[in-house]
DNA sequence: CCTACCGATCGGTAGG
DNA sequence: CCTACCGATCGGTAGG
């Protein structure tokens, strides 16, 4: 899905701080547009992270928007995988559920940049790698939504908007600034994060309140503007 | 706390479709830089969609990044404004934690343009204008930090980690796209989301797991990388 | 509010 | 992987 100008193998997951030049420049592009956005950031920027000439780059990439096409291609890959892998461990959809959010929050944690860029940076794709793109995030999210529904059919969940809640799902963790700040791991912190997903799904939905029925007029307030 | 150039008064909440030139600038290219970025437009681009030429501008603004300030002091006073007027309105906590995520959610579905600025673009202001606005941001979190806190201290809430659960809230409603294809109204987008942050605050918890201790090794996924 | 124009910076190429 | 350089575009100013 990826491309790469040199000879370098191409490896989805392989941001794990890599070893080839090419996975260099990816990673140091990587932070580089987090930090400052895509259009914010310059090729000599990048070439001056990874210790080269900005003309050397095109060594290695092919032009700026291929390096910004592999940082959301590895970011998604490193979702869809963590997805697949939590639905494909149990049978037991809550457990599915659970597992699909701390993946997924221990990923975002692992690879902030990436997930930065992900989610900041798609409009700068042009249109034709753009709609390959969302289309992948667009199956992604279905995937959610289908984690949802089986748990609805089966009873074990209830939930008064499906895809109101699937949102709410996806946004968990995605700020990691709040989270380093505290005293707990990241597998704390993804634990937790399950465990708000399991309180939203939850049967039993909130006491006192007989149903989820809407009713949007009785707790309205004024606005001002 | 916003800054103009011309005679045009300023309008906390002014963008309800701005009457003078300085508001449609600033609406404009709130517009723009939600949709391309503010590194990714032009002041020709805002000039263009005005019906003036660049130099022109200068006679409305001081400069680009002051347009990127009064956006994003727009949106802050709007949530600001909402999230006050949600805790006064009461001193039920519950009905409190309601209102403010109403009102959030409908000031969002308002003004997506200047709350997708606010979210994405902060970082290309000064460093002296982002501090103030990053303060501001700060004690904006903090505000849902003491209401959630009220809450656990009387009782009415019961949450594993406020520090967790905040930016969770707030994260809630952000993608107005996936709302907007509902059929649902504004109102009953914020209902739903209402329904949603009370159940993560509810002192009942999870039932079938007695307490909120925290043992993240009980689900762990092995992950591939 | 316009035309004319500036210095700076950009992504990318030439040529070796 | 380097130096030298290109056309384009940028934010902003001059001068009226």
């Amino acid at each position: 899905m990826a491309e790469k100008a040199s000879g370098a193998p191409y490896h989805p997951l392989g941001h794990v701080t890599g070893s080839t030049k090419y996975q260099q420049v990816v990673e140091a592009a990587a932070q580089l547009f987090a930090d400052r956005g895509y259009r914010g950031t310059s090729m000599r920027d990048i070439a001056d992270a990874v210790g080269l000439h900005a003309p050397s780059l095109y060594n290695r990439v092919h032009s700026k928007a291929d390096v910004l096409r592999a940082i959301i291609d590895s970011a998604l890959d490193g979702l869809v995988d963590a997805q697949f892998q939590a639905i494909s461990s149990t049978p037991d959809v809550e457990l599915q559920l659970r597992r699909a959010v701390e993946a997924k929050v221990l990923f975002q944690a692992q690879h902030p940049h990436f997930i930065r860029v992900l989610a900041l940076e798609v409009h700068h794709l042009d249109e034709q790698p753009r709609g390959v793109v969302t289309d992948r995030i667009a199956q992604y999210e279905d995937s959610w939504l289908a984690l949802i529904n089986r748990g609805c059919a089966s009873g074990h969940f209830r939930v008064a908007s499906v895809e109101l809640l699937v949102p709410t799902l996806l946004s968990m963790g995605t700020q990691s600034a709040a989270q380093s700040a505290l005293n707990l791991s990241m597998a704390q912190v993804a634990y937790h994060f399950g465990d708000m997903a399991m309180r939203l799904v939850e049967p039993a939905g909130i006491p006192g309140r007989g149903s989820t029925d809407v009713d949007p007029g009785a707790s309205d307030i004024s606005r001002s503007a």
